[in-house]
DNA sequence: CGATGTGATGTAAGCGCATACATACCCCGT
DNA sequence: ACGGGGTATGTATGCGCTTACATCACATCG
């Protein structure tokens, strides 16, 4: 690989414009410190010469790479692209960049983008969930730099967080529907593994069903891919079961609930009459599902910039008191209703 | 701002381990040059001190910053999303990592994008669209970096390009309502502004029209954001216009062709029977709306892919034989059909 | 057995810039 | 007119690494 072409220095546009390369490097970096006619002139010099002062030996001098890392599960999910989005905009007024690296739920993946992010001389890290191997957060650490870990917060949660608590989510949904009346439940969900936030989101559905003394028949209860598709296969499942069959059905995702919603209508149930479903992340096709879908709003926008917020502040030694829970909360529309009977 | 810590340095480990520091980049950067023992111990004393090469003092050495940049409207929208998962993916194989920025749609922001990725020294750049200011392009060349252009491509493109001809998608898509027998027709669609694109894909519609002599009536052309609610109140208006009511709308994307589905359902329109409704994308939803969704599929993931793979070629002084029109085609579903009567 | 080649390692010169420190200059007060 | 203090600019060093080139040990072969 030849990546290289030889281009003007700092010297060239010192002697060009007759000043010393300090004075070049002032006119860029702290423009108040250099007299008004003479930075315009070297300004002027350097595009003409096309010159602005190269990043690595910038980053050399200074030791600052401006760079701020971002570790995600993928970024064909509006959650984390969202999150991105606000993360990387809050850090473009302070002049840092963003490097995004998703992992494919994979922390093989995660480990080896946190390494490379550190090769790159990443100043801080965001990075989604807790589902990393040790050595990745001792790297970290042994770099010493601020790092935050985003999507999931727990109260007991052993690292700088932002987000929302999962299980209080799912809690929050199980009372909604126990509260109109239903006692059978069935749950559709992403796969457990490397996803601390499914369990947690398992967790509070269990123990709001524990709170009026009931409980989530394993047979009720089914693992797959976020897609539509496996919400309608995964319904079915559910209704092929033996015994009673569930009046609820809670969906780890809008998109899992929009699979049920289909397959309920395809066996005759009307929704949310014979049967309730929910989703969660309100993305903007649950208003106008048929009927319209309720579902969990996160702020996850809230997420990332107050992530950006907070590698920030550290990196300036600042306090910033974002570390927490972000807004939501629950979106009741017509997919929801009292069991039948 | 204090971001710098003091590490141990290739001296450092060279010391410790009794080798010269260029044997210790050697045993970093060209394993094989070095003899097994000594590389060994260089290694294991290096993971001992945490050490491993400084980023900004290898980038300025050998004159790599192994950085490519994406330059994309938004990361909020699958079809950019997936694209860019797809490049990054595939520069991560040749050990380059991509910096992404949004531009949305705002030249002046694709602009500084360009002007900060260039800043931090990426070797390569994709960009989508080719609505940006010509200073963009200046900038580029005057690094003399590669870049190509993604999404859009056009056979008097020019500028190295990679994805499909939008006029010739919406080309087909109109031909097929044709042949379905429509003669009246209107268009839900994204801003033009900024956007060559959409501009592209009217022409499209235009001229397979103007080939069995029919045209568009500019009431029955709406444009507003890709969303559902404006497919529902695009399609309010085109219905509200005076006179004879298209038969045939062809949307932007699905998004807004599914807006469009619910505001006929809401007229007591029956799609197809009453009035044909076109997408674009494919995404994952449009085989699961009421009635599935007649769109038109593109590979986006290959764009992505493919722009890598130019990118990565150019580097490298080889030819990649990559630019031009990636695969995609029409997915008729049911929500076209013949017109009433 | 000495000339020659080969592979492993060391030496040292930058890469392009920022910045602490030194210097020159100017303005002002006295 | 002179000194003090502030401001604009220059000088020179080093950031941490890579790599061309020099060197050295050793094997090979005529």
């Amino acid at each position: 690989m030849n990546a290289h072409r030889k281009g003007p220095t700092a010297a060239d546009v010192a002697r060009a414009a007759q000043v010393s390369t300090a004075t070049v490097s002032r006119a860029f970096n702290n423009p108040e410190k250099v007299a008004a006619d003479v930075r315009d002139r070297v300004l002027r010099v350097a595009k003409q010469l096309g010159w602005f002062p190269h990043p690595a030996g910038a980053a050399l001098a200074s030791r600052r790479s401006w760079l701020i890392g971002a570790v995600i599960p993928t970024l064909d999910n509006d959650v984390f692209a969202r999150q991105v989005a606000a993360l990387q905009a809050r850090a473009m007024q302070e002049g840092m960049t963003v490097l995004i690296g998703s992992f494919n739920y994979d922390p093989e993946q995660s480990l080896a983008h946190v390494r490379t992010m550190l090769a790159r001389g990443v100043e801080a890290l965001a990075i989604v969930g807790e589902s990393h191997p040790p050595e990745l957060f001792q790297m970290i650490e042994a770099r010493g730099i601020p790092y935050v870990l985003t999507y999931g917060w727990r109260p007991d949660i052993a690292h700088p967080a932002i987000g929302f608590d999962n299980a209080c989510a799912y809690a929050r949904i199980t009372r909604h529907l126990l509260d109109l009346g239903h006692e059978r439940f069935g749950v559709i969900h992403q796969p457990l593994h490397n996803n601390e936030r499914v369990g947690q989101r398992l967790l509070g559905i269990r123990q709001a069903l524990a709170e009026r003394g009931l409980g989530l028949r394993p047979r009720h209860v089914v693992e797959g891919p976020a897609r539509l598709e496996f919400g309608a296969a995964g319904l079915e499942r559910i209704l092929a079961a033996e015994g009673p069959v569930p009046t609820a059905i809670i969906c780890g995702n809008d998109a899992l609930a929009i699979g049920a919603l289909h397959a309920a209508r395809a066996r005759g149930l009307n929704v949310p009459r014979d049967l309730s479903i929910t989703g969660f992340d309100d993305s903007e096709i649950a208003a106008w599902t048929e009927p319209p879908l309720t579902t969990y709003a996160v702020d996850y926008a809230a997420i990332g910039q107050r992530a950006a917020e907070y590698l920030l502040a550290r990196l300036e030694g600042r306090a910033a008191d974002v570390l927490g829970a972000v807004g939501g909360g629950l979106v009741v529309r017509t997919s929801t209703a009292p069991p039948p009977g």
